[in-house]
DNA sequence: TGCGGCGGCGCC
DNA sequence: AAAGGGCGCCGCCGCA
């Protein structure tokens, strides 16, 4: 295998940010700057930088394109991009199936280090400064200038291309550094890309209605906002100033206690979603009274924070303004500590889906006044709330096949597990005993809401806090002196969890102890690798596949000794000196052991099906033509229910339905 | 003006 | 045996 890691440097007048790549890489405006091709092989130092200005490509860059196996860059997705459409067509770049691509940012991924190159490189210690002179030539060149102009001084595009080399060289550096993607995590990688290139057709009148509406309430809810606060809240988004003006004007203790939230032990501060509900529910109640300005502002803000509404703004920027489509919405393996997909620019995996409307005809009545730019229900940004997802619609001519795995989670847990309590949970899941009322009565009551909490709370090893947490969200009280006895009996119920994350946890400690032996919990084997990034725990999910910890290493604190390693998703502050870390406790071990397995069958099932356009961890969404819609609709809900070889025992069940609109 | 940190919010 | 975990995006705010 031989690999070529390249590198463009790009300019353009669309913005890269808002337009996404696709986009970026098809505006007229866009033209490469340079381009790096450095061999992988670290016997080979072969460096090559080519500049339009050279005119077509050259015959000895072309022979090496040819010779390479792997075209390889960071963020492959996007040079490969810039290939199709620009390097092949203006500059006599060899044609590039999409098999040969490799992306170097999958491959930290998949080694649970950062995705960006810099913050890769910093992790691995391979190069400490950031590059400044970097991000500024990117604004000096990749950019318009005030003017309108793009500067084209041939030292500044010297530099530019210095730096391209060097960004090639330390792709170079962590590619070597850690360990290459395997054949199917490069094929998971191949399919992303497909389904990338495919994207999401989105309704770009409904999505440029819904934002007039939004941006006249939201200067509705700033005058008003104004006008309570007398000037000092202008914005609904001004939270630190919010609070501290609300905090100010409640009478009573019990008040202000509602505006306190605990983060690692500390008392902050806050008006969030939960601290506005419990004092607007408490002033309901007639448990503290509320001065009236107070309950106006608590309001206004509650009307404006719909965040997720900004995600129509992302739609029209982001869609191709022929096809109406929104590509490259999903990162593969983008959450690092568990490989699932992750989704941006179009952030597909955090759709409103509570309190939406009962029926899509009530939708479409919505739909029908946005279109006209009728006056629609208030509050109007819930409204548009309920509507974000029939935004995202089939491709013409075709209908939405959607497929949701019931309680994937639930039952990967003790599917893992291997033991007789998992199983005996698995059998009542199966044979459709109701799990939340059994947690209930575990506990001693009848209330299904409580048990529902505790099983959705507990399971990772959550305490007193994280019962609150899952309580708030659904309506569940209890008193602070019978939450760590609850809890204590859900754990009695549940001791074959609580003996996995025991488990879990003394295999990781052993496998970190004795280097390249495996140590089981379960289904799951852990082997600690001490070549691989200063030392790796390896994880093996039950299918092959692995998790990885790197930098780990063993620490003694207060309660013993706990494996620790190196967290991708912390970025490291600028002046410290070390990648931050976590600690790995059973309860966090499980926690990444059922998710990495539900994502590991979302890939799988991925890799069978056709059409796919979307999906959110547990969900498949496919855009099929209208008359065949009936057998995909039978193919998929099959296709979910089929379990595969290395998932022997474990029970998969699915929900298939076809939709007009996506829709929960 | 640009940035990094942080709070807030949405989902599984 | 203490500990929910995994994400991305938006806007504010303080700092350089």
């Amino acid at each position: 295998m031989s690999m070529l890691i390249i590198d463009f440097e790009t300019k353009s007048r669309c913005n890269l940010k808002t337009a996404g790549a696709y986009n970026y890489a098809q505006d007229e405006s866009t033209d490469v700057l340079c381009c790096s091709f450095i061999p992988q092989d670290s016997n080979d130092d072969r460096e090559f930088l080519w500049y339009p200005s050279e005119g077509q490509l050259p015959d000895k860059i072309v022979k090496l394109i040819k010779s390479a196996s792997l075209i390889a860059a960071h963020n492959a997705g996007f040079d490969r991009l810039i290939w199709d459409f620009i390097a092949v067509n203006d500059y006599g770049f060899p044609e590039v199936d999409l098999d040969d691509w490799y992306c170097t940012s999958a491959q930290m991924r998949v080694n649970n280090l950062p995705a960006s190159l810099e913050d890769a490189a910093r992790a691995l210690n391979t190069r400490h400064k950031k590059d400044h002179r970097g991000a500024q030539l990117i604004r000096l060149l990749s950019i318009p200038q005030k003017d309108g102009e793009f500067h084209t001084t041939p030292e500044l595009l010297a530099e530019m291309g210095a730096y391209c080399l060097q960004d090639s060289r330390t792709t170079k550096g962590i590619v070597n550094a850690t360990r290459l993607m395997t054949q199917t995590e490069h094929s998971d990688w191949l399919n992303n890309e497909d389904i990338n290139d495919r994207g999401v057709k989105i309704d770009r009148p409904m999505a440029l209605a819904a934002q007039t509406y939004s941006n006249d309430e939201f200067l509705e809810i700033a005058t008003e906002l104004a006008l309570a606060t007398n000037g000092v809240i202008t914005r609904h988004t001004q939270s630190a100033r919010a609070a501290q003006w609300v905090v100010e004007r409640l009478h009573s203790e019990e008040a202000r206690n509602m505006m306190f939230k605990y983060v690692a032990g500390e008392p902050k501060l806050t008006l969030d979603k939960q601290a506005r509900a419990a004092l607007i529910d408490a002033d309901t109640l007639g448990t503290i009274e509320l001065p009236e300005d107070v309950f106006t502002v608590i309001t206004l803000i509650d009307e404006g924070n719909q965040s997720s509404v900004s995600k129509f703004k992302n739609m029209v920027l982001r869609a191709d303004v022929e096809t109406d489509k929104v590509q490259g919405a999903f990162v593969y393996a983008g959450a690092s500590q568990t490989q699932r997909y992750a989704s941006r620019g179009l952030q597909m995996h955090n759709m409103p889906s509570r309190n939406l409307y009962k029926s899509i005809d009530e939708a479409w009545t919505t739909y029908d006044r946005m279109i006209k730019g009728a006056k629609i229900d208030k509050p109007v940004m819930q409204t548009l709330k309920k509507m974000l997802r029939h935004a995202v619609m089939p491709n013409d001519g075709e209908l939405l096949v959607i497929g949701d795995w019931t309680g994937i989670e639930a039952r990967v847990l003790p599917w893992l597990s291997d033991s007789d309590g998992g199983n005996l949970k698995l059998d009542k899941i199966e044979s459709g005993v109701d799990v939340y009322t059994e947690a209930a009565h575990a506990i001693g009551t009848e209330n299904r809401a409580v048990g529902k909490v505790m099983e959705l709370a507990c399971g990772y090893e959550g305490g007193a806090n994280a019962f609150k947490v899952f309580a708030k969200s659904y309506g569940v009280v209890m008193p602070e002196e019978d939450i760590k006895p609850a809890i204590d009996k859900w754990r009695l119920a549940n001791s074959w969890v609580v003996t996995f994350w025991r488990a879990l946890e003394s295999a990781a400690i052993k496998a970190v102890q004795n280097p390249r032996k495996t140590f089981s919990a379960g289904l799951i084997d852990y082997m600690f690798e001490p070549d691989l990034i200063e030392g790796t725990l390896l994880c093996f999910l039950p299918d092959g596949s692995t998790l990885q910890y790197p930098k780990a290493r063993l620490e003694r604190d207060s309660f013993g000794i706990s494996v620790t390693a190196l967290k991708a998703s912390v970025k490291m502050k600028a002046d410290a000196d070390e990648w931050p870390r976590e600690s790995l406790y059973g309860g966090r071990l499980a926690g990444h052991c059922a998710q990495g397995t539900a994502a590991a069958l979302l890939r799988n099932l991925i890799s069978r099906v056709d059409k796919v356009i979307a999906h959110v961890h547990d969900e498949l969404i496919l855009s099929v033509p209208e008359d065949e819609a009936d057998d995909y609709l039978l193919m998929l809900d099959d296709a979910m229910g089929f379990v595969p070889d290395w998932a022997e025992g474990l029970p998969l069940d699915a929900k298939c339905e076809i939709a007009e609109r996506y829709k929960k």
